[in-house]
DNA sequence: AGCTACCTTTCCGCATACTGGAAGCGGGAT
DNA sequence: ATCCCGCTTCCAGTATGCGGAAAGGTAGCT
């Protein structure tokens, strides 16, 4: 809050985001509240807002996120047009497994997920679809981060290692091999919960770089090898539908 | 333009709806161009969106709708919030019928179309998600007019009644009586392209009223009172789903 | 009814944050 | 080597956004 400068801009998308974090409708009083910008101001920026359709006002009064915002959002490239291509292949790999399928993409040092399909058994799961969570936890993340750029990868490697309370610590050094590991084998998995393991590999994008990954998530007791096949046959048919050159291995 | 008092936050929209306008991604004077928004001015005002994320770059440096938007309208009630229960049901629906499914809501006075699935036959369709349409040409913008406010009614009813060019023409005093049907039948239905019907009912939300409507795109020759009833049964598990009383008619 | 409490909206003088032309930079084409 | 086009930085002027104060609204309580 110290070095945000202020600005129409910046705070009209803090008060989009704060109005997306509540999940519900907010009141006027409740935005400026939570946001941190005057009342008046609040007023002023949500009235804008609301005028251009960015805002919605339900019966009560209340603002929630408008239509004509989703509607912008639907030209994102990297996610809805990701997905738009990845669904089909998704859908087929979860009828075919019945297992939880994630499409998920790297946003700076986060991962991000664009697509979803939980099993029956996987449905406790925390993540959802354009929650962000940390890179070096999941296979998912890990699959991105071992195919991100150096320096992000040095900088999160170097960087406090936090992990799940269920999941065991990871040093420095583990964690370097277990990203050179993942660029040979092509593909990366953790334990989620003491019950599953998550299976994930990547997508490539037109200009053969990383540019999803797609995840599995299995019962322990299962033996993975027969679904990772069916898995990355499934992330080579998302990548070749992106226009992924057809080489057998290229790392970005 | 000329009633468009000047603004930043009015500004940064339209640039946003300009780069989402473009499909791709837009150079910073493509997007000065298109926005009517003076260079220099684009460029301020794009940095900042690029900052926090609500414009991306590509490696050529152009722009389009970054991440982080897209994130904050993922907490669109209207759109994903109602997408997400309603998916498991279109799915099904179209599953067992193997026909277009399109599920959409009303802006204002168009309609918006928020999901959707297409047969092999209707491929040619030319909806897609996130574009609007006239609320009086199609089966499914019928029924959310017949469920409108009352003056919206009047103004589009009494406002000039453009027809796609396949279409037949028609008149005010028909229009009256085509949505008086609709109210008193529970759907709607119009031809499409001289090769098909579009049947469309409406789906109710917590409060009783029309929030959105589902229809089936059937071939003409086909009858329609079978898939009429696999339809109207769909809308109402949706409409379950939101948790509207199970009234037997209500209209809002 | 009257009172209180809270939320929304209007008002307005002040000054700050936005403006955009001009000029400098860089890179690709002729 | 020169031109052209697009991106970025600079800067002085002022339009535009700012936010406290006070006026409407509405709901709940005694």
């Amino acid at each position: 809050m110290a070095d945000e400068r202020r600005s129409v801009l910046r705070r009209a998308l803090r008060i989009l985001e704060t109005v997306k974090d509540a999940g519900g409708a907010l009141s006027l009083s409740d935005i400026s509240r939570r946001s941190g910008v005057p009342l008046t101001t609040t007023f002023r920026i949500a009235a804008e807002l609301h005028e251009w359709g960015a805002l919605e006002r339900d019966d009560a009064g209340a603002y929630r996120i408008g239509l004509r915002l989703w509607e912008v959002a639907t030209g994102t490239p990297r996610s809805v047009g990701l997905q738009r291509v990845a669904l089909p292949f998704m859908l087929d790999l979860f009828e075919t497994t019945h297992r939880g399928v994630h499409l998920a993409v790297r946003e700076k040092d986060q991962v991000v997920f664009v697509e979803r399909f939980l099993s029956s058994e996987t449905a406790t799961d925390r993540t959802w679809v354009g929650g962000r969570y940390e890179l070096h936890s999941t296979a998912i993340g890990l699959v991105l981060l071992a195919h991100a750029p150096w320096d992000l990868q040095e900088e999160i490697v170097t960087g406090p290692l936090t992990m799940p309370s269920w999941s065991s610590p990871i040093t420095e050094r583990e964690l370097r091999q277990t990203l050179a590991d993942i660029r040979r084998t092509g593909y990366a998995t953790t334990p989620i919960r003491q019950e599953h393991l998550s299976v994930a590999t990547p997508i490539h994008g037109s200009k053969g770089t990383v540019v999803a990954a797609l995840s599995l998530i299995l019962p322990l007791a299962e033996s993975y090898g027969p679904r990772l096949a069916h898995l990355q046959g499934t992330a080579r048919g998302v990548s070749r539908a992106l226009g992924a050159p057809q080489a057998r291995r290229k790392d970005g």
